[in-house]
RNA sequence: CGGAGCGUAGCUCAGCUUGGUAGAGCGCUGGUUUUGGGAACCAGAUGUCGGGUGUUCAAAUCGCCUCGCUCCGACCA
């Protein structure tokens, strides 16, 4: 391509809307451009980069077996009503009318089609097992998009369906995508790695998130240096806190005032009672029922652990009012003690707790000397609280340290949910009929493209992969007459190159040269040919990968040596 | 939806406190000179000051309403 035919509009400052680095380059290396919220029309050079993503998913996809579809992104609400998603994702569900009314929505995923489709066309286990994939855009409802392209309203995933007969095919399936996941994100030039992730309602047997470590990412992850552990912290366990609870008696429930102390820091200090010895109780509606979440105190609640542990995801904080009605008391004043009538769900961290101080259920009162398991009738025992870094590993031992990190993949072993609500049914070798074990397999193609930029940049712009980067190689020409023995060498270089296979830009814009060199960086190629008459005239071309240093070298073995450099640099 | 901030030229922003002719830099157009790291000079074009409404002789500026954007929280690839 010659610059100047094709659409890069650079920009030297950063738009003001635009927060994390990836979000910056991207606009200022002219690669998107935002229409509104969440949306964004890819430019040239961009677009360039996300089809180079989008082939290497299918590359891989392919490769582990899976077959390439393309389904309706518009799609009827009755397969999302059988699903019982219509409700349960109601959030992230755009709706639209068509002229007579009917109501339609968008899709934000495709496990209702594919499973539908599969309910028409498969009949046999003869016929398992199968895996399709698509590339296509997806619509979300998102309450607050983000950061570009990292959490967009439309947005191009890579989602894919495993369906097996057996479990063990099914674990199988799952493997392969796993596989292909590590794959595609190395080849991508990311470092990508797979943490546990929570199954959430669905109860499955495994999820896992690939996650690009970065500060902007949102969100966090729990490991071990020694690499045995990794999960994100929605669901990470650990032996435990480390500062012990007291486990020894001091006697008998006391009331003492507690006036004005409405926080777990006010007891501290006020009271000289360190949190780990505080009982924390948090009230909760659970499908309309109040439950009691008693929490050591200093301690955090990790919602989705609970979410899992209740099997419901209709629950929510009650409100101060809600609280006074029940409990005859508010917030900071709270305690299980004596709680007869209320579901009382305590963490792990307080068994066998003693001496501990909670609230009275009377404002301005707590209670002391509180054994937990003699004092407090618990109906529940769980993990529902977030590991803290430091803690140790339940597995290795080893501390866990925590750090952010952008969700770039999800690979789901989802079960018969979907199969079974759809009728995605075939005869076994017995002639019964069963559902098939399915699996679903998800990459967000747009965040994975900003998530590279996000992980490989400099002060002068993106450091692309060869890979993925838009052009592989720029040639930037210092004179761009169409006689000078600089444009002639550029051409003929450019000609060459194109001819062995290689994505390569021509800077053939009468611009200066110092527009051309940051230009070129910005946007990041990795590797720059300059040619430039003072450099010639001492028979030399320049060759300036963009995260190395320079080789200087004669014309007539630039191209060897570009192609040298850019087999050296294969990320693939 | 809750909390915080911001909307003035294509981009970055000043002007607003204390109401009185719409501004700068970059970019853009034409010209001259430059020509290996975002050039200099000359001449020029570009605005519903987000929108509505109120107050006022007079509103970018003050009040109210509204829309949009960004950030923090809940959602997720």
């Amino acid at each position: 391509m010659r610059w100047s035919q094709t659409f890069i509009p650079t920009m030297k400052e950063s738009p003001a809307e635009a927060e994390i680095i990836s979000h910056k380059l991207l606009l200022r290396a002219g690669l998107v451009r935002k229409l509104t919220g969440g949306l964004y029309t890819f430019l040239p050079a961009g677009f360039r980069a996300l089809k180079k993503v989008e082939q290497i998913v299918r590359e891989e996809m392919d490769r582990a077996g899976a077959l390439e579809v393309l389904m309706p992104a518009l799609q009827p609400p009755d397969i999302w009503e059988k699903s019982g998603r219509l409700e349960s994702a109601q959030d992230v569900l755009f709706h639209v009318k068509d002229r007579s009314k009917k109501n339609w929505v968008l899709g934000p995923t495709h496990e209702e089609v594919i499973t539908t489709l599969v309910a028409g066309e498969l009949s046999s286990y003869r016929q398992l097992p199968v895996s399709f994939y698509q590339v296509q855009t997806k619509f979300r409802d998102e309450i607050r998009p983000r950061f570009g392209l990292m959490r967009a309203k439309e947005f191009i995933m890579k989602d894919a369906y495993s369906f097996d007969i057996e479990d063990e095919s099914a674990n199988a399936s799952y493997k392969r995508m796993y596989d292909a996941y590590g794959r595609i994100f190395a080849r991508c030039g990311l470092q990508a790695f797979p943490v546990q992730a929570d199954t959430g309602v669905m109860g499955g047997a495994h999820s896992h998130e690939f996650m690009v470590p970065a500060d902007t990412g949102e969100n966090e992850v729990v490991y071990s240096d020694s690499g045995d552990y990794a999960a994100n912290i929605e669901k990470a366990t650990s032996q435990g806190p480390l500062k012990r609870t007291l486990q020894e008696s001091c006697g008998d429930v006391e009331k003492f005032e507690t006036t004005n102390v409405k926080t777990i820091e006010d007891l501290s200090a006020r009271f000289d009672v360190p949190a780990e010895h505080q009982i924390k109780t948090l009230v909760y509606m659970v499908d309309g029922k109040f439950v009691l979440l008693l929490l050591r105190g200093d301690d955090q609640l990790e919602e989705t652990k609970l979410g899992s542990f209740l099997r419901s995801a209709s629950f929510r904080s009650a409100t101060d009012s809600e609280i006074h009605e029940q409990l005859r008391a508010y917030p900071g004043s709270l305690g299980a003690v004596g709680v007869e009538d209320i579901r009382v769900v305590a963490d792990n961290a307080l068994k066998g707790a003693a001496g501990m101080v909670t609230g009275a259920n009377q404002d301005g009162y707590h209670l002391r000397n509180v054994d937990i398991e003699r004092d407090i009738r618990i109906n529940d025992w769980c993990d529902i609280r977030k590991v803290k870094a430091g803690e140790l590993c339940l597995e290795s031992g080893n501390p866990l340290k925590i750090r952010r990190a952008i969700e770039v993949g999800h690979v789901f072993k989802l079960g018969t949910k979907y199969s079974e609500a759809l009728g995605a049914t075939v005869l076994d070798e017995n002639g019964k009929s069963v559902p098939c074990i399915m699996g679903c397999y998800g990459i967000g193609v747009t965040r994975t493209l900003q998530a590279v930029i996000e992980q490989c940049f400099d002060e002068n712009g993106i450091n692309w992969p060869t890979s993925v980067a838009p052009y592989q190689v720029c040639i930037t020409a210092l004179d761009v007459e169409m006689e000078s023995e600089v444009m002639k060498l550029a051409l003929k270089i450019y000609d060459e190159l194109q001819a062995e296979g290689v994505d390569v830009i021509l800077d053939d814009r009468p611009a200066r040269p110092g527009i051309k060199f940051k230009d070129s960086e910005l946007i990041g190629f990795p590797l720059r040919i300059g040619i430039g008459e003072r450099s010639l005239a001492k028979g030399n071309v320049e060759l300036k990968p963009k995260t190395g240093e320079m080789i200087l070298c004669s014309p007539d073995e630039t191209v060897s040596k570009a192609l040298d450099w850019l087999e050296a640099n294969s990320v693939n």
